[in-house]
DNA sequence: GTTTAGCACTCGGAAGAAAAGAGTGCTAAA
DNA sequence: TTTAGCACTCTTTTCTTCCGAGTGCTAAAC
């Protein structure tokens, strides 16, 4: 059923209000505003509650939206304000300052800085990853180093040592063995390969080249890997729903130790809201989450998200979260930190 | 003056109920511990006061450590024991479960989840670190891989893309360039010399050049910061001393924006503790501090710190924390994640 | 001279009562 | 359909009271 123009201008103003104060909105306030009755707004309030639209802590007090209230806002009544010019500026200038050399996995605390909540971001993790080549330079007689790069073109490195003296004639055997035998495989081939080649090497030499492959397929497990980083989570303590510190800890400890359990919902649209009850994790049933994934070029996606209560400031989240997630796509694209500065 | 021997086992008794109820403690509780009156307790009381080692909330309350009462404490008084069997058999435990692959980064972690208060670590940057050897590897006509070694031996590598084509002898060129005029130079000798060699250089052949020099410099950079990490800082909202939100706040924030202060004292001792006032930092001026120092190996030094109220278990404290730090220059030394695992 | 019993005194915190206030629901009139 | 009016509900605040833990001091006891 179709809420009528006036309701959906209560429930507007009732979340707006909300969201400001955190505290229950009476009807005195609206009536002042709609230029009606406040009896009037009661009635209409009494309707909303019945529909599920609002709810009332307790028989005397204002109302306050509920999930579903928040839900037909953030869909229909919401202003899908985009950021001003200052804030724009202001957003970019961080960016650039911030984000040279490429590092993603602070992505979070810069939305955290923007918009005053907790924040997380996940680098979506690229499980198909291969080697792509080996290099191996000669540093002394016992230890040289290894250098791979992935085929997604970045390049790791580290020293080895060996207990074996190792000329360069050694060096390049094990380099033509590492690249016929451990690039362009799985996770699984690799170590099948180094079962079946060792066989046939003498044990030192076996010792040094299972080395090497468990550092390569140290960095394919790692790269593989979701990475959620989480930052700004004392935000929470400067806000009302918060001041109590047990409920502050559950939702700290959470953001800290179960960070992997943070929504990354499979992104259809620019911008997703998670509404208190939505989320599927109980240790988020009364916080809402906004998430907006962005480009980080071959495809891969990066996703930025916001922790926060069911009172949360939707427009402005939204609106500089999907502006931050647009900017990071375009600058991925062509932008300043672009891929030839990524560093290992 | 030297206290007497009962004015010490009160002050001891004291404190460690303090520490373990976070209640002011009263004379009718030592009184039958010591098994004299409580009048008399109150008598010492009273003079232990005068001396400046107890406090008192409020007259009619129980009695207090003062921060000198700690530091007599922690001096004298405490014993000073070490991790029993099972204790340090848990801290191996973790340790070699963790920190196989030498990521120092996250001992601050370990440490608080040992010892249930905030913790920090703070990996000392090495400011006179220079560029060992630079290695070119060819990858396709307009990208080759860079590869630095530094001379604390780690190696860092990064695909570099070009705007003109470079031949096999181009690249060797360039990496003759490199290796006589940037390597074992500080950052200004670098820059500088970049300018020289500048001048007799195709525009852009320099271009790459000086593209590889500044990635070279941000590694000697990142090296030379004292990275400062801090973790477990929701651990304060278990504490009564925080059961205040805007007391939690100020101290979370701090430990998460002002890091950089927290204190890292010139060890003269294995662990250092300090209490209360002793720290500089206003926003440290009621907790405490302890602190401890661990060897990496090339005379490096890493600190852990663990930071909690000054109502802080501090028998308990340093004897996990001496022992970590202990556990790990030991690991450093000889032991699982050596330095031949070092990652880059 | 130290220790202890005794006692009056001081606070802080808990418990209760009362008042204030915000907001409601309902009824009846406009 | 809107609104004025009013009784009612329930929270919050404030004030008071009361209790008890703990003190400081004095005078007696060891």
């Amino acid at each position: 059923m179709e809420l009528s123009g006036r309701k959906k201008q209560i429930l507007k103003a009732v979340v707006e209000h909300y969201i400001e104060s955190a505290e229950p909105v009476g009807s005195k306030l609206l009536a002042q505003e709609l230029g009606v009755s406040s009896a009037t707004v009661r009635n209409e309030f009494a309707e909303l509650c019945e529909l599920g639209y609002l709810e009332q802590p307790h028989t005397s007090a204002g109302r306050v939206p509920s999930p579903q209230g928040y839900r037909l806002y953030v869909n229909e009544l919401m202003e899908r304000r985009s950021v001003s010019a200052e804030e724009a500026e202001g957003i970019d200038e961080t960016l650039r300052e911030k984000l040279m050399g490429g590092a993603i996995s602070n992505a979070g605390q810069l939305v955290s800085s923007l918009v005053h909540y907790p924040a997380y971001s996940v680098t979506a993790g690229n499980a198909g990853l291969t080697v792509e080549r080996f290099e191996l330079l000669s540093v002394d007689a016992e230890s040289f180093i290894t250098v791979v790069m992935t085929d997604d073109k970045n390049v790791k490195s580290q020293l080895q040592h060996t207990a074996l003296a190792f000329d360069a004639e050694r060096l390049g055997d094990l380099k033509n063995l590492l690249n016929t035998h451990f690039t362009r495989k799985t996770r699984a081939e690799m170590s099948e390969n180094l079962m079946n080649v060792g066989d046939q090497l003498p044990p030192e030499l076996f010792l040094v080249l299972s080395k090497t492959v468990e550092y390569a397929a140290g960095i394919l497990d790692a790269a593989g890997r979701r990475d959620v980083v989480t930052t700004g989570a004392s935000e929470i303590l400067k806000m009302p729903e918060y001041r109590d510190a047990d409920r502050a800890h559950e939702l700290m400890t959470f953001l800290v130790d179960n960070k992997e359990q943070l929504p990354v919902p499979e992104g259809d649209g620019p911008v997703q809201i998670l509404i208190g009850p939505e989320n599927v994790d109980h240790a988020l049933r009364d916080t809402s989450v906004v998430v907006a994934s962005y480009d980080i070029g071959d495809g891969m996606r990066g996703l930025v998200g916001v922790v926060g209560p069911t009172r949360m400031d939707y427009a402005t989240v939204t609106a500089r979260l999907s502006y931050f997630a647009e900017s990071l796509t375009k600058m991925f694209g062509k932008g300043l930190p672009s891929p030839e500065d990524q560093q290992t």
